[in-house]
DNA sequence: GCCGTTTTCGGCCCGACTGTTTTCAGTCG
């Protein structure tokens, strides 16, 4: 089982129980559990099998029954209140929820009016008019619903953390352009660097937020207006992606910057902690009875609980604010602490560039190397080389290198890692190359135990520095295939064998979790780009915010050393 | 259902906008 498999669970279970109208503080609860499940860096299951209940109790938002829970779902593989909770409805209703504008309340109204439990039958009685009729209903609720039923359809799922950068930045730099915007900030999970967006919620500071708010919604961008209000509106874009704005006086920028940028279990940890201070924390600032005491920056809404600045990457109520408290906040690695790229590849396999393009440009990036890691044979589709036509390729950079000055080209390799842990180049081709990076490009549906196994057995060859991207995953189009993490954990450390954080927008990988449990077993990362172009070095950004919301700090990425440094580290194994 | 630097019981973050309402429920973030 994997942790997104249990929080699924609880998550639906909370949805349920909110169809019933259950307690909101139970479905809190769930919802809660089921969240900080999700961020847990470790495998929910090995905390059980490793520490039984008591264990299952130290997650926070688990307590004595979701940890009962919890345990009967290892054991039995079912959960039967969820599973009674299921019948309750009709198969699939609890889907009606995730269009937008339908509720809860709102999905049980129309199913015990209309009985309608499911989109098809909610699209068709809209289309009739049947809506409107209904208490509480008019003409507007439908003609919503008939939209968020279409959005719904066009929008499968949440955009890469590169695209939303992408739009967040056309908008912002078009909004900047508006005479009574102040300050202006991207907040949400975009500001948190999230691997996936849901909207774009942007953060503006004006004296004049109505003028601010209607030059918004005439962007160019914007296709239609779902709320337009004083302070605050939403829209949908032309490309479907949602974008929010609100706009606050200039004094609470600081307050309101932390609200919009949550993570939503974050703000409640530290609005609960104004709580008990006699503090009251809202995004318009932090309040003692009705004076305002701070808020103009978000350094001041940590003070007034007491802990220092927290990066928004962090904010994720996963012990962020226990280490806040401590003293204990790692430093986090910054963009500017990288010091060359150790994964590209070049026209001698599938890159669109030759070597020296790709040097030319890591040189203007501020690069001091970069590592040159070609496909090897067994890779094919993506013009792996022979061992033989790789050779010659390390002689030519051995040639550029002997003319380049303050720049050095690592002679690194990508690769294959075969179904039986075997590589495909020989260790005596091997032995000539300075970075040797594992991948795994083939087989992905083995069993948990068989890719285990492969994987660490090529971790256990001298040669191999890195395992590249170590799940495989495609961010929304292929799942993670199937490795006990742990497990490949504790050899690589045992090797003194690298992970890859991969840096290409739909691949993450390792992702924050992950980076974090590498973290706890003291591995270092190498954070890289798999550019195939020069276009693609600039994503390192992405695997920087990764590593970020990891919190990982520069000592515990290879690539933050001086070469001399670097390459000793690489030659550890040997 | 969770949780404790006031509590093992009694709290649980806070506010904007919409649509349908005469004062608010529902939804969203």
């Amino acid at each position: 089982m994997e942790n997104a498999d249990f929080s699924k669970i609880f998550w639906e279970t909370a949805e349920l129980l909110e169809l019933k109208g259950d307690n909101p503080f139970k479905i809190r609860a769930y919802q809660k559990a089921a969240r900080n499940i999700e961020g847990l860096s470790h495998n929910l299951e090995e905390v059980y099998q490793s520490g039984g209940l008591p264990a299952l109790k130290e997650v926070p938002g688990i307590g004595e029954s979701i940890a009962e829970h919890v345990e009967e779902i290892i054991k039995t593989g079912k959960f039967k209140k969820y599973e009674s909770l299921l019948k309750e409805f009709p198969k699939n209703f609890i889907k009606l929820t995730e269009i937008p504008g339908m509720g809860p309340k709102t999905a049980m109204l129309l199913f015990k009016e209309l009985k309608i439990d499911s989109a098809e039958k909610l699209e068709k009685a809209a289309k009739a008019g049947k809506l409107a009729k209904l208490p509480g209903f008019g003409e507007k609720k439908q003609q919503n619903i008939l939209a968020g039923l279409e959005l719904k359809k066009k929008v499968k799922g949440r955009f890469l953390l590169s695209e939303a950068t992408q739009y967040a930045e056309a908008i912002v730099s078009k909004l900047k352009k508006i005479k009574e915007v102040d300050q202006i900030l991207p907040a949400g999970s975009l500001r948190r660097q999230k691997e996936t967006i849901g909207d774009i919620d942007i953060l503006v500071t004006s004296k004049k937020p109505e003028a601010v708010m209607n030059a918004f919604v005439k962007l160019p961008q914007v296709d239609r207006i779902l709320a337009k209000g004083k302070t605050k509106s939403s829209v949908v874009l032309k490309n479907d992606l949602q974008c929010d704005l609100r706009v606050v006086d200039p004094k609470c920028f600081g307050a309101a910057a932390h609200y919009f940028t949550g993570s939503k279990q974050h703000n409640i940890l530290i609005r609960e902690m104004a709580i008990k201070k006699g503090l009251k924390i809202s995004e318009y600032g932090v309040f003692k009875g009705n004076k305002m005491i701070g808020g103009r920056t978000e350094e001041e809404v940590f003070r007034s609980v007491g802990l220092p600045y927290i990066p928004p990457e962090i904010r994720e109520a996963s012990g962020e604010i226990e280490a806040a408290r401590g003293g204990l906040l790692p430093k986090l690695i910054e963009l500017s602490d990288l010091r060359g790229d150790l994964q590209m590849h070049s026209k001698f396999s599938d890159g669109g560039n030759t070597i020296e393009e790709m040097a030319e440009y890591a040189k203007k990036l501020g690069y001091e190397y970069i590592a040159m890691t070609d496909h090897t044979v067994s890779t094919r589709v993506a013009g792996g080389q022979s061992e033989k036509e790789f050779l010659k390729e390390l002689k030519y950079i051995d040639k550029l290198n002997s003319k380049l000055k303050g720049f050095y080209i690592l002679k690194g390799v990508e690769v294959d890692i075969m179904a039986d842990g075997t590589l495909d180049y020989k260790d005596a081709v091997l032995k000539e190359v300075e970075v040797v990076i594992a991948a795994v490009h083939s087989r992905f549906k083995m069993s948990k135990a068989e890719m285990t196994k492969r994987i660490i057995r090529a971790l256990e060859n001298k040669y191999v520095n890195i395992l590249s991207h170590p799940t495989g995953r495609l961010i929304g189009q292929r799942a993670p295939y199937e490795v006990d993490m742990e497990q490949i954990l504790k050899v690589a450390k045992d090797t003194g064998t690298c992970m890859e954080l991969n840096s290409h927008p739909e691949r993450l990988d390792l992702n924050d979790a992950h980076c974090r449990l590498a973290k706890e077993y003291k591995i270092k990362i190498a954070i890289d780009t798999d550019a195939h172009s020069i276009n693609n070095l600039e994503d390192i950004k992405y695997g920087v915010a990764t590593a970020r919301r990891g919190w990982l700090e520069a000592r515990e990425v290879i690539n933050t050393l001086p070469i001399d440094k670097l390459k000793r580290a690489l030659y550890i194994k040997r």
